[in-house]
DNA sequence: CTCAGTGCAAAAGCTTTGCATAATA
DNA sequence: TATTATGCAAAGCTTTTGCACTGAG
């Protein structure tokens, strides 16, 4: 063990990852030290070469696999964004949305309560016990707006 | 030529396939007559499988050059439910949603025009211009509520 | 006749899995 | 010490691409 990367958890992620019959692994620890230091919507790609920089030995499929336990855990939420890779975000604890830019993919987020609003609007959506929303907007930022001008 | 599909194309259809250095082919024609008598959402797969009763000998990656060039043409749309296929459904007249149910993976569609709600309310969206707005509610529907309990 | 489109097979992602090894509790 | 987790490599899926052939215009 070159590196003691559960040193720096949090308490409230050392008790997530503490749940019985999970272990608190270096591997874990750094990975869930990466999505809550990184800004905005990680793949694992990206998490994985971050993580790399720390601990070189650690491989592809443990990033899966401990974003998949992450996910079960409730500690991540998987956004769909394109239907090529992964990509995850720390649980929000208030409900927000996303803009993404087709011309130079950058994601906005923006925080509104809009599923209580579908919630109430929405006759289909009463039967309905709704989990979560996800918004996503697609366009162009005023950015690429004007480039294309 | 054993079928020729190309006899049955709506006329909107055929204009749209006839853009220029375009062609109609049999297997285009095909594709679009079976993206519009289908309900609900589309994946590659399905589609494929359907085309196959009619066309044995058309090729997967027909399917996915049509339905790519299809998206460019606006023909239709492609919908993200997860992240491991490509889902199409016919470019709609009026804007909808979906409502996707975690239990039995039935899709509820809605409409409303929730868009214009959020173009209205949103700060960070009035320097966006927003060419799609795609919702997504996950949960449970009423029968497989039932179910759980 | 020309060039766009097709089928086939191979390649190219991204993700999952099997298995022996290492590490946690 | 008993499992759980990891790393590696191989397998699995879905999607894309190269190329020779076919067919539309």
């Amino acid at each position: 063990m070159v590196i003691d990367a559960k040193m720096g958890l949090l308490e409230t992620n050392r008790r997530a990852l503490n749940a019985p019959g999970l272990r608190v692994t270096n591997q874990r620890a750094l990975i869930l030290e990466i999505i809550h230091h990184m800004q905005g919507h990680l793949d694992v790609d990206e998490i994985y070469r971050q993580a790399r920089n720390k601990q070189p030995q650690l491989s592809l499929s443990t990033v899966y696999r401990t974003l998949r336990m992450f996910k079960k855990l409730g500690l991540v939420e998987e956004v769909h964004f394109d239907e090529a890779h992964h990509h995850y975000e720390v649980k929000p604890s208030s409900e927000h949305h996303h803009l993404v830019c087709l011309g130079c993919g950058r994601v906005i987020e923006f925080r509104y309560p809009l599923s209580r609003y579908v919630r109430r609007n929405i006759t289909e959506a009463k039967d309905f016990d709704i989990i979560r929303t996800e918004i996503r907007m697609t366009g162009y930022c005023s950015k690429c707006r004007q480039d294309k001008k």
